[in-house]
RNA sequence: GGGCUCGUGGUGUAGUUGGCCUAACAUGCCUCCCUGUCACGGAGGAGAUCGCCGGUUCGAAUCCGGUCGGGCCCGCCA
């Protein structure tokens, strides 16, 4: 029976077999330590004969190997326990070596994100980029959680569409069996039918942009969390779902991977239940009198604005977390529901510098969806719309929801600069492999 | 798409007002020594025509032009 490198200490003075890769050698003349890795973390072997080190001798990082020995307590070896006593069986020799250090953290310096990409695959056996991708998939787990506590049901909805969902926003296209298809850049519409189904949906899948965005906060595969709820009071509700979620996912994570997070540099976490909200006009205000720099005619909030609302939130609401609510109508998407004083009931998220939500309360009129889809130049008989307004012809109730944006909270969640640096094997402009 | 910026062994960097560069340092790799390491330590070694092409010059990693490939910012958004 395997013993994972967590568990050793469950099998203190046993014997034990390991598995796992090799991943250091530190040879000091009569005795050798050997890490291993396996899903669970690391594991010190102490080789004491000649001939176990010998059969190491040419392998590199990576080498697969099985290690029978027996569990040993000693303060000497990190956590306490060790493998001592040792059979060496070479599983899948590497002679290769590593092009890119698994020890110790690889740069994340902006020059240097081309290389660490190129070596990805092996790159993402580094215990720190590694740790970076459990606690994203913690993050997704825990508002999974969240949301099935929620009564949310998860739904897949289709990525190769006929139509934009949005319009605007560039798509990618593709013959499909000699059909013009397009590659899904949100789920928005399936959510909202959906709502006359379930009530409660969300999805978490990815989505694709076609824009030549080439900054820190872009790729063009990205992974969203839609959600969308029925019978919502007011755009309230779904601010307070969304706030909810966040509080809750980011909170658990911080108490679980504390340890991790300190290791990786990520920033502490100052975080209120409640997360402040200010109005679109009212950050324009406040950021135009603190900097001097006039953003009144801005019609989104500027890239500096989102960093600069939030280090204003943070010392003075002790919130990380803010929202900018009352967007301006401009702005509007044909789905959204728009306020009487030329605002629209949407609100962003923002979080440590930079927006990873939208959560708008839907139009949930039949009528009026119709009258703002023509208002935006959308045929509503046309094929990629005529369906969607069914479900409104048959009763969709009051509904709102979020596009979340699981790589920017990665990302800031750990401190990074690059939201590619949150994501396995990212895709941007110039990048479509590994 | 617009502006700015960078390109040196496998990896991360230094050198960039031309000559002391026959390209330095760290790490990784190889050989040897080392019985408690944990970024082990010590001795030695291999490994880069300085992204590519052209130009200026007695002489170019360094200056100029072009080209290719990155990065950052803006617009747009998650």
């Amino acid at each position: 029976m395997r013993v994972l490198a967590s568990d050793l200490k469950k099998h203190m003075g046993k014997p034990v077999l390991l598995q796992g890769w090799l991943h250091k050698k530190r040879l000091l003349g009569g005795l050798t330590f050997i890490v291993l890795r396996d899903r669970s973390g690391l594991a010190q072997i102490l080789v004491n004969e000649k001939s176990e080190v010998e059969k190491l001798r040419g392998m590199q990082a990576g080498t697969v190997l099985e290690i029978s020995g027996v569990a040993t307590a000693d303060d000497r070896a990190p956590g306490g326990v060790e493998v001592h006593k040792v059979e060496i069986k070479v599983m899948v020799p590497v002679e290769h070596e590593s092009p890119i250090e698994i020890d110790k953290p690889l740069s994340h310096a902006s020059d240097n994100l081309d290389t660490l990409f190129d070596h990805r695959v092996i790159g993402l056996r580094n215990l720190q980029e590694t740790k970076t991708f459990k606690i994203r998939s913690e993050l997704t787990r825990f508002i999974r959680e969240f949301l099935y506590k929620n009564d949310f049901v998860e739904i897949n909805t289709p990525k190769l569409v006929a139509g934009a969902a949005e319009g605007g926003a560039e798509v990618f296209k593709l013959d499909y069996f000699g059909q013009e298809a397009t590659l899904a850049q949100s789920p928005q519409l399936y959510k909202q039918i959906m709502v006359g189904v379930f009530e409660r949906v969300f999805e978490i899948a990815p989505a694709f942009r076609a824009e030549l965005s080439a900054t820190t906060r872009h790729v063009s595969e990205v992974t969203m969390l839609d959600i969308e709820m029925g019978f919502i009071k007011d755009h309230n509700d779904v601010m307070n779902m969304v706030q909810d979620m966040v509080y809750n996912a980011l909170t658990r994570v911080y108490a679980e991977y504390g340890d991790d997070l300190k290791l990786l540099k990520a920033p502490e976490l100052v975080l209120t239940p409640e997360f402040p909200r200010y109005s679109m006009a009212e950050i324009h205000k406040m950021y135009s009198k603190a900097t001097g720099k006039d953003t009144s005619k801005e019609i989104d909030l500027t890239p500096d604005e989102e960093k600069w609302i939030c280090k204003y939130a943070k010392e003075n609401d002790g919130s990380e977390a803010v929202f900018a609510t009352n967007l301006p109508k401009s702005k509007m998407k044909f789905y959204h529901m728009a306020n009487d004083d030329g605002t629209a009931r949407s609100a962003d998220l923002l979080f440590r510098g930079v927006e990873i939500s939208t959560a708008p309360q839907r139009e949930h009129r039949y009528e009026n969806v119709v009258k703002q889809m023509e208002a935006a130049g959308i045929d509503p008989t046309s094929p990629g719309f005529s369906h969607f307004l069914l479900a409104f012809k048959h009763g969709l109730p009051p509904h709102g929801g979020c596009g979340f944006g699981i790589d920017r909270l990665t990302e800031k969640v750990l401190g990074f600069n690059n939201i590619k640096e949150a994501i396995l094997f990212p895709r941007d402009i110039n990048r479509l492999t590994p």
